[in-house]
DNA sequence: GCGTTAGGATACAGTTGTGTATCGAGTGCG
DNA sequence: CGCACTCGATACACAACTGTATCCTAACGC
């Protein structure tokens, strides 16, 4: 994603920089909320360079949408690399690897109001809603297959249908990253990366 | 909730109507999206009627989300009466309660869209979002309330925090749901009802 | 049935936001 | 170093929505 020949240095910084703006500004006032005029402002723009770049809002939504989910699935891959947990004792693959992506996004407001939105779009069906959720399953067929993968290293198989376990898995990070965003605390590191793990082995047996 | 004296039966049934109407209206193009004359509309109103019924768009949403939550609130208790699992085996009393509220609040796309709006509002800090945070963590409370009581019932106590355990039962409940709505299924009983309770009866240990 | 009032319709003014067309300045190239 | 052209600013036309003020009619008491 970048240097498209034809661009200049100049204009993809100014795209850049409204794509930040966006970020910011969609994030606290809400897709809708958002007018156009905000971002620019916010971005230190007139809404001229803004459709310079972008045909309309829904085009920067777009744009945005798709380098935060860029972001997010090249977060997932780095820590889910098996060089992240190789000669782990066993059981603390889960664990592991939960706290390296932890650290690589922490707990990120902005992103988390952003994909809610994101969310939204995708059940309503609205403009490029059919687009992320296509996204978010791969996001799911992903993390199975890191499971199933890891389960297969520690000589285990679940018991469970994978995905049961991965919506769990899932559910409990976003329910746990909501509250804790709401109460304006910090993640509770303990049940992510030792609770879960360890509720999510109890659901497997030896493999044959 | 109801015939406030001095309100005349049919202010209040025009009042019902556009509450309707709202919730499809505003599920369907969210909270910013919806314009007061959408909602009119579809209740066969003008906006007259709407301005002489509610303030604002805000004080409609207030409204139409202090109903949803009664009636959630309501759904909740009915499923943790303790006679609905008086009697029952060891083990079956949260697949039982679950079991009960699926009965009572069948999955609602409408209701999910609309609660996941309540959320960014709270998350936001918009106009009622501490609202909703506050009543969201009387949910809270109140299931942990709950898991206490049939955990006591049993004789066993968690070996986690009560409070992680309910964060996995929420977020799982919530991410099935919403996974059911966009792939457009019906929900998975068996994880709800069978999986994620033994699962959680897995996190406790004998009371001493 | 008749008058009174509450509730809803109609009409209007003002605001906000989108998108387009045009203009001017800064940038990069030869 | 100057020319051409890209990119961003300015100004404008238009559409959507909100909220209010006024009018009309249907419900209810007597």
């Amino acid at each position: 994603m970048s240097e498209t020949p034809g661009t200049t240095r100049r204009r993809s910084a100014t795209r850049e920089r409204l794509l930040d703006a966006a970020r910011d500004v969609l994030a606290r006032e809400g897709i809708h909320g958002a007018s156009v005029e905000h971002i620019c402002e916010h971005a230190g723009f007139t809404r001229g360079a803004f459709y310079s770049n972008f045909a309309s809002k829904d085009e920067l939504v777009q744009a945005l949408f798709e380098r935060e989910f860029a972001d997010l699935m090249s977060g997932i891959e780095e820590a889910v690399d098996p060089q992240t947990y190789a000669g782990l004792a066993p059981g603390e693959s889960l664990g592991r690897i939960m706290d390296r992506f932890l650290e690589l996004r922490p707990p990120d407001r902005d992103f988390f109001l952003l994909h809610a939105e994101f969310q939204l779009r995708g059940l309503r069906g609205d403009i490029g809603g059919e687009e992320f959720n296509a996204l978010w399953r791969m996001v799911g067929v992903r993390i199975s297959a890191v499971v199933e993968r890891v389960l297969s290293d520690l000589g285990l198989r679940t018991s469970i249908p994978v995905r049961q376990l991965v919506t769990i898995l899932l559910g409990t990070y976003d329910a746990e990253l909501r509250e804790a965003l709401v109460e304006d605390r910090p993640l509770d590191a303990d049940l992510l990366r030792v609770t879960l793990p360890a509720l999510l082995l109890a659901a497997t047996e030896p493999a044959d």
